[in-house]
DNA sequence: GCTGAAAAACCGAACGCTCGCTCGAAAAGT
DNA sequence: ACTTTTCGAGCGAGCGTTCGGTTTTTCAGC
């Protein structure tokens, strides 16, 4: 299964959880935070992340009960952890588009489209884990995960917008097409077992993706 | 929250299940089953149907422990009694499409998308209930709800297909497309908290996606 | 229409088990 | 020697499930 640095990934999530993680040596943290939080998702794709108890995870990572808790709290705070790991990486990359393209409506969104698959398949794993269990748990993270999603969406509606002002899309667009481009960027992570039995890569994808909102604005 | 006849659904879920159930008086049994599958719908969409304890659906529907057992032997048969149900809904609307629909395939891609958005609508809290629960659980109820899916997305690239043949779509579709249509059916009831928060009804987006699958395969 | 006993439906305390979580002690690191 | 990290048995709570007893319904015989 792919990652992205994880170890990138897992000192980021340490510093903003500084607070409630207690050990103290970095570099100890950031290698037992990266097997904690790799076991987690792993047993949380089984069965989702409530089925899997505290002693699965143990086990899985290696680490004893008490160990676990010098990085976590409570569960609900290891959710939170993966929770806005996933965001923040959805928002640093969205708000980094290339020099230029905002200019080109059109190149943007086939940015967007296309940045959007390929972090989703470096962070697979985190993905699923969010799409999965953001519903099921406190309000405040319900919260953060459906304000990321407006976000996204937010960026993509601006895109569209300014392309209809440039007369690059038509006038008489629906304002709810910003809205189904999302389920489709999420296909390609939420249903995923599907394309890869059926050998479909993720160029493709994107490319039909990225040609298929061009025909519905156009 | 707007509900299918939900008489006749229990009471083919009720046929379906004679077997584990012990309450022999059948409008007896419908009529409880009703509340109980309509309480366990409810408490199953605030955290999820792991969280719910069957203490909290007894309370919630005015049924002993011990009368909860009458209709189901464990708690994975009721997950189990919702999720045949809904795959039922899918195969038997899909299956029956007007008379002679058939042979204009586009009509056919427009019949198709407006019976699934609005079944859905029918049993939201049961479509709901099976897209957030499905993938958490035994695998056979996995294996049904990925064919129901399978079959749904069979349809459609059968009806483009034919369009294709007849000229009335491109000849260089990607076969992706087909896939790329069930999330868009599926946004409707996954999403249906922000689209019922912007004012968007099912009319308007029902022709929003009819209007987009077009525009992507002519 | 009434009665009474058999059948059906219903109840909820109790059981065994697993859960998230704690904490005093052992081990490792410095 | 002292701090940091790791350990895992143990705690109370809550889970799904059971079952002996109670209530309600049914219906034959009068």
């Amino acid at each position: 299964m792919p990652q992205m640095p994880s170890e990138t990934l897992c000192r980021s999530i340490l510093e903003a959880n500084a607070a409630t993680i207690s050990v103290r040596k970095e570099a100890l943290a950031v290698r037992r935070l990266q097997t904690i939080l790799g076991a987690a998702l792993r047993l949380s794709a089984e069965r989702g992340f409530h089925a899997m108890s505290l002693r699965a995870l143990s086990q899985e990572a290696g680490v004893s009960m008490g160990g676990l808790y010098a990085y976590f709290d409570s569960k609900s705070t290891l959710l939170r952890m993966i929770l806005q790991a996933v965001t923040r990486a959805v928002e640093e990359t969205l708000a980094q588009p290339p020099q230029g393209i905002a200019e080109d409506p059109v190149a943007h969104l086939d940015w967007l489209i296309d940045a959007h698959i390929r972090l989703t398949e470096e962070m697979l794993p985190w993905f699923i884990f969010a799409f999965m269990e953001a519903k099921s748990f406190p309000r405040d993270l319900r919260r953060m995960a459906t304000d990321s999603e407006a976000m996204t969406e937010g960026y993509i509606a601006q895109i569209i917008e300014r392309a209809v002002a440039q007369g690059q899309f038509r006038a008489d667009l629906s304002p709810i097409v910003p809205a189904l481009v999302k389920p489709l960027l999420q296909d390609w992570y939420v249903k995923r077992t599907k394309y890869r039995r059926r050998g479909i890569g993720i160029e493709a994808y994107i490319a039909t993706v990225q040609d298929s909102v061009r025909r519905i604005c156009r």
